[in-house]
DNA sequence: GGCATTTTAGGACAATTGTCCTGTTGAGGC
DNA sequence: GCCTCAACAGGACAATTGTCCTAAAATGCC
């Protein structure tokens, strides 16, 4: 009887020429595509195959099981978003109240995007039954806050450390939140500037009237 | 031959006699078990019958398709907020801030429960993708935010209607928006307390500070 | 050009799913 | 007591899914 020979078995998400290299990208494009149409739970490896434009044998060879796939793709959507937060405030000018001004615009203003009305919900769903979804959400607006934490307590040195991380948290979840209505194809998304412009001078009113306890430092 | 006789069918999510209905129940309880915990995706009819102590036969008998048990099921979940939420506002005495107060810590303070935290993201994403869904959200929202429109209008009277509108959905939207990081089990529950405070609180501040264009009606 | 390896396609499999069908049990009305 | 129908169980079905296998084709390297 013969052994079963297993598979020679490259690891799943990679390719050594460069036509898997392109192959690779464009199934996460195809598959990123799809989630966004379908959500998770129509998120098969058939309808990424399709989309494509290859056989679910050839899916099937750049990732065995689906969950690298999930894995990769959560990824590729994500990573932009910080490079993007990132040079956005670079763009802003020298004051906090500027550079806070422009990053909070930005993530108001990326609500509206398709991509980010759809998948932004999504993760969130998927975190409450998937650890590691979890925490790759829980990674992702931290990061995503940092930026907030200097400015705001730049605005109001007064703050302690909690009170300004409590602060960008009330931000964050705010804008978050502003998803679910003024998203993309929701009732609200007319009225999507508009309440940019509410959130971000409340947020502002906020930050500057705020009672810290701390002692501001004396300048050098 | 004989033509094969239809099942008498009664409409799904129906029962004759009072047996029927307990089981009806426990049928949509064992659905918002399941439904919490392994959310929308990982809700089958046979884990439901399961959880119900029954089989899927029996199950098929109540539900003939699971889109009306999804159906019951949402329904069945939500229709305590909006009760809770009216009577725990009446109990809160007569000024309008003190009730707006009430609301929004009943609110927040909600969001900490287990149910609230799986279920409403799950809905969120669903909406997404699900018409039936979506306007069923909109349409909870909407309830929820009337009595919002009506204490935020009595305490700035300089209020458009426009404005309280905005108003009011920037509250909604922060509230829910902090779920995500607040909610039962998430990294911040801890302080989901100081969190409502520090909303609350400025939440209140941004309504008597903003600027309205309309002239109070002078009291007859 | 020949060869090894990557890339591709298509079929096949078991598992899971929603739904249906048949038959049995038990309760309620006469 | 009988008879009708609600309430139930269990098996069966087709469809869909993730995953695997085999073999052909394309590609880069010598």
């Amino acid at each position: 009887m013969l052994i079963r020979q297993r598979k020679p078995l490259n690891r799943t998400g990679t390719a050594t020429y460069e036509k898997g290299e392109a192959r690779l990208a464009r199934i996460l494009d195809a598959a990123a595509a799809v989630f966004i149409e379908a959500g998770y739970s129509g998120l098969t490896m058939r309808k990424i195959a399709e989309r494509a434009g290859i056989s679910i044998g050839n899916l099937n060879y750049y990732y065995r099981v689906k969950t690298d796939l999930l894995r990769d793709l959560i990824e590729h959507v994500l990573n932009p978003y910080l490079e993007k937060f990132h040079e956005r405030r670079q763009k802003a000018g020298r004051s906090p109240e500027k550079q806070l001004e422009a990053v909070l615009d930005f993530w108001i203003e990326d609500l509206g995007t398709p991509e980010t009305t759809v998948f932004f919900p999504e993760l969130w769903a998927m975190g409450n039954h998937d650890p590691y979804m979890a925490d790759l959400v829980d990674d992702l607006y931290a990061k995503a806050r940092e930026p907030l934490h200097e400015l705001i307590s730049q605005i109001n040195p007064t703050l302690t450390k909690k009170d300004t991380e409590r602060m960008a948290l009330y931000l964050c979840a705010s804008m978050e939140g502003l998803t679910i209505f003024a998203g993309n194809g929701k009732p609200w998304a007319g009225q999507l500037k508009a309440m940019r412009r509410l959130m971000i001078n409340n947020f502002m009113l906020s930050i500057k009237t705020a009672k810290g306890k701390r002692k501001p430092k004396q300048p050098a």
